[in-house]
DNA sequence: TCTTTCACCTC
DNA sequence: TGAGGTGAAAG
């Protein structure tokens, strides 16, 4: 999707790092070629471990992202993600393959979706182009798999899906789903937490590493802008598989639909005609950065590893459309009371009374499906910081989870600045929101670039970013530079797992820090070590 | 642009 | 069999 980020304008992606595999350092090969030439990092085909997980045990892991030759086709063209107020998944799935997992270690997996950049964009002309300033960030929540934690011998068993994600533009959205801006574009992440010996992270020795695959950057649409997207959407998802067909086949289903008789042209026809000019993603013309990319080398992209440099991961594309570096997304960068939603696979049970009564839909169910494939780059970040002063301490970590929570699913966390320490595998994972967290939504503030996604070795980086509270996952953000196509079984994660104890009830938490994305700030509290001093979001709340 | 509704489809 | 995921279209 290095390409894919073109078309957005997104154009630059942080080079792949950390290649572990020939294929990937293939693939990176094509991505840099498709990537714009705007970009400086693309110009460095050196491989650049972000995440150095030097000692926390995480360098060796690798994750490989799923179906890439499909998120790459998408990205081509300029992959658009529907959001609707009750919550829509992504298509295509986000599915990744693990490995260099500790069989036995514990590990908490878990995306989130950071803005790419601090524009709006509009589809006219048939491409894509900025059209003013983003909207404040949502309040950012993260998406932990509902198999988290789990060893990294269940990780690493069959892929691992995060295709009950769902994405909406409900500000105020109960459910636990990601809340993003129409019109607006966003990188996906995925982090990968060691646990701690709670099932948790946010511990002084957590270890995380976070990785992006710039070829899942994506567009958030209230409806499909680029029909070529729409296409696209038709034929790969099998839920839309009511929508193929022959012309012939369309031509009578649309007849019987209108109570027409032939002819009658078929929507996706009319529709696409209407649209389908070139795709402004086109790499010939991607509208936000021009990168010249060879259309045809299809989808040889490359995902970033854990980058060494932030800014690699999410290239600021050309014309600033610079994805924050993966590390600190710009929404996190705002404060915001963290907002924490647990869901629970049972739908009522768990779910707090006002979820229940939410007509369209109850907690995450997930099954934990893992299915997928995937890349690596793990970065391992010095010890976490102490716990923010006035904080107890890893509130998650400190309780245990005990209770059985049934099935799993999984959770998602709000909240501007989430706190790792908060973050508890068995809360998040089972737990609901309680309302009292949902209500409260605020936005994150404008996007701020941050300033420093240079190279700074990652301890300053983070040091950096700790003061300037914005964490940057980024930094420790391993760019999957290629992904593995093999498609792993699905994995029907375990879905039960143990028993957790629920998560305290959702509370607001005090402002951390005002750029502190609650991802990030997972991230951050998770690694410690990375920035040791007293978190920023502690500091700066 | 966004929301709602619909028929069709997967699971 | 039903819940729920799709894009299209109307408003």
């Amino acid at each position: 999707m290095a390409n894919g980020g073109d078309q957005f304008g997104l154009a630059e992606r942080p080079d792949s790092h950390c290649m572990d595999s020939p294929k990937e350092a293939k693939q990176k090969h094509s991505s840099y070629t498709l990537d714009s030439p705007a970009s400086p990092q693309k110009a460095s085909s050196q491989p650049v471990p972000t995440c150095t997980a030097d000692h926390n045990g995480m360098e060796g892991i690798k994750v490989f992202l799923h179906d890439r030759e499909l998120w790459t086709k998408f990205d081509g063209v300029g992959t658009e993600m529907i959001i609707t107020k009750a919550g829509r998944r992504m298509f295509p799935s986000y599915k990744v393959k693990v490995t260099g997992l500790n069989p036995k270690t514990k590990y908490i997996l878990l995306m989130d979706i950071v803005p790419g950049d601090d524009h709006r964009y509009k589809f006219a002309d048939n491409k894509w182009s900025i059209t003013g300033k983003a909207e404040p960030a949502m309040p950012g929540r993260l998406y932990v798999h509902p198999d988290s934690p789990a060893t990294g011998a269940h990780w690493s068993r069959q892929l691992v899906s995060f295709q009950k994600l769902k994405l909406t533009n409900n500000h105020l959205d109960p459910f636990g789903h990601i809340i993003l801006n129409s019109m607006h574009k966003y990188q996906p992440r995925l982090h990968i937490v060691k646990a701690d010996e709670n099932n948790g992270f946010g511990s002084k020795n957590t270890a995380f590493c976070t990785h992006v695959f710039s070829e899942t950057a994506f567009i958030a649409v209230t409806s499909y802008q680029n029909h070529k997207i729409t296409q696209l959407k038709i034929e790969n998802n099998p839920f839309a598989k009511g929508f193929r067909g022959s012309d012939d086949n369309e031509l009578h289903r649309m007849a019987k639909l209108q109570g027409k008789d032939y002819p009658v042209v078929p929507r996706s026809n009319v529709r696409q005609r209407a649209c389908s000019t070139g795709s402004p993603f086109s790499r010939e013309g991607r509208s936000l950065h021009g990168s010249p990319e060879a259309v045809g080398s299809p989808y040889s992209c490359e995902n970033g590893l854990s980058s060494g440099s932030p800014q690699q991961l999410l290239r600021a594309p050309p014309t600033h459309y610079a994805l924050p570096p993966p590390p600190p997304p710009p929404q996190l960068q705002h404060g915001h009371p963290p907002q924490v939603y647990h869901c629970t696979k049972r739908k009522a049970e768990n779910c707090s009374p006002g979820i229940r009564q939410h007509p369209f839909k109850k907690c995450f169910t997930g099954r934990s499906s893992s299915e997928g494939e995937s890349y690596y780059h793990p970065s391992s970040y010095p010890p976490p910081p102490p716990p923010p002063p006035g904080r107890p301490n890893n509130p998650l970590t400190d309780s245990p989870c005990s209770s059985e929570m049934g099935q799993r699913q999984a959770c998602m966390f709000a909240g501007a600045e989430p706190r790792l320490d908060e973050l508890n595998c068995a809360s998040w994972s089972y737990s609901c929101p309680l309302p009292s967290a949902m209500t409260p939504v605020e936005t994150y503030p404008p996007y701020t670039p941050h300033p420093p996604y240079s190279s700074s070795p990652q301890g300053s980086r983070l040091s950096a970013l700790a003061h300037q509270s914005s964490p940057s996952l980024g930094e420790h953000v391993a760019h999957d530079p290629y992904q593995s196509q093999s498609s792993g079984p699905s994995s029907q994660s375990s879905q039960n797992i143990h028993s957790r104890q629920l998560s305290p009830p959702l509370r607001q938490y005090p402002r951390y820090a005002a750029n502190l994305s609650p991802p990030l700030y997972h991230t951050l509290e998770t690694h410690t070590h990375i920035r040791c001093g007293v978190p920023e979001w502690s500091a700066a709340s």
